[in-house]
DNA sequence: GCGTGCATTATTGGCACCAATTTTGACGCC
DNA sequence: GGCGTCAAAATTGGTGCCAATAATGCACGC
């Protein structure tokens, strides 16, 4: 008499990856073009899934933003809108900072411990990595600062937001003198941290965020 | 050759309502108990719909969290934890807040005045409506709060976010007491609001949001 | 009386096929 | 050459059927 159901994989980070999330993951790197159909028959092909695998994953994406979806007509890829994209910034924003208060109040040692390996290895990748490496150690490390709040909803709910705008191509970040601005940045994140200074951490995440990815922003207003 | 699709219905609001905003509505007023099966043959003739639509809908919620899918078992009505519930409400605390700024800024005489009007309707409402009639009034204010702040996407984000914790009656609110505080509270954040006050803002929105939703995240703590 | 194993039943999941709709392409007309 | 019309092709959407899996109930043995 199992009449109480349990969620089946205690750790969502460890369960297989499905078709949603490889999809997900080439939508990101921009291997389907914005405004492209996407045909149930090729991606059953494309990933050796049956017609309810892709449908399920299709409107997976779709509630989750990533893709629309047409009657009649199908699923294509979400595409960029400038008013919008500002739009998740500014939620963005809003979350990281108001969530300092949180990291300065629950983050651990080893979290900020953590945070100081990520910065380090963000800053090394500058000369040594692509830039695929740079912006997953980017996102490992924003991922990791939101971690240090307690707060699981909060990062998972930032890494969806994150997923509605990310432009495709993440190969294309904005110049070098940004990125080595955003190492820095990273480096003043975790000191203030280190001291939980609330306020300091309230400005430089602010500026953390609102730079790097602004540049298509400000083309646009 | 229409390569370029656009969006069916401009104002997603005069949509006719679809299976997945049906089924989630009863959810939300818990005619499905927490943790139930929901039977696809069930929903099929529950609303009429085909195997295909309900499978959509049950997926577009699964991954709006309002349901939980296990393979080869179904899906099933989320179960409320204590612990998501409280990080919810604090992302709604730090987003609500944070956005006091935008408010100030961006709201219009006329959003004031219609906000002005959903209070008086809520302040009246206690003496002679019904406890749903109070909620929906409640989640129009917020809603037409944030609306204040040209924020479209920030709106839909916060309501989402209501639709993972609202307790399945929602007829059960506070007590009488902490009613007539958030109808009080209701135009001090109009006043504040008419004032630019950003601080008082910020202030009022976080004792209201704390305030009338604490009964059941502070029993269980 | 209680647990175990087995058959039965219920439900989801996948498949093939057909219908409905849309897009594409071609043809003819102005 | 451009435009509208119409047929053909492609794609999504719906249905019924069967397999796979899980829950239920029952009989049996201890």
């Amino acid at each position: 008499m199992d009449e109480l159901p349990r969620a089946g994989w205690p750790n969502e980070e460890t369960a297989p990856p499905g078709v949603a999330e490889r999809l997900a993951r080439d939508i990101q790197a921009g291997r389907f073009q914005p405004g492209s159909w996407l045909k149930q028959i090729e991606l059953q092909r494309r990933y050796g899934a049956n017609r309810s695998e892709i449908r399920k994953a299709l409107e997976h994406l779709a509630s989750k933003r990533l893709i629309q979806y047409l009657p009649n007509r199908g699923y294509f890829v979400h595409r960029e809108d400038d008013a919008v994209a500002a739009e998740i910034r500014d939620i963005r924003i809003m979350l990281e900072t108001s969530a300092a208060e949180f990291m300065a109040r629950n983050a651990a040692e080893h979290h900020v411990v953590e945070l100081e390996t990520l910065a380090k290895r963000f800053a090394a990748l500058l000369d040594a990595g692509t830039m695929v490496e740079i912006y997953e150690v980017n996102l490992a490390f924003h991922r990791a600062l939101l971690a240090t709040t307690g707060n699981h909803s909060l990062v998972e709910l930032v890494s969806e937001l994150r997923l509605r705008t990310s432009p495709a191509p993440a190969s294309q970040w904005s110049t070098r003198r940004r990125m080595e601005q955003s190492a820095r940045e990273h480096f003043e994140i975790v000191e203030a941290l280190r001291a939980r200074d609330v306020a300091r951490l309230h400005v430089i995440i602010e500026r953390h965020i609102s730079q790097p990815e602004t540049e298509e922003a400000d083309k646009g207003r």
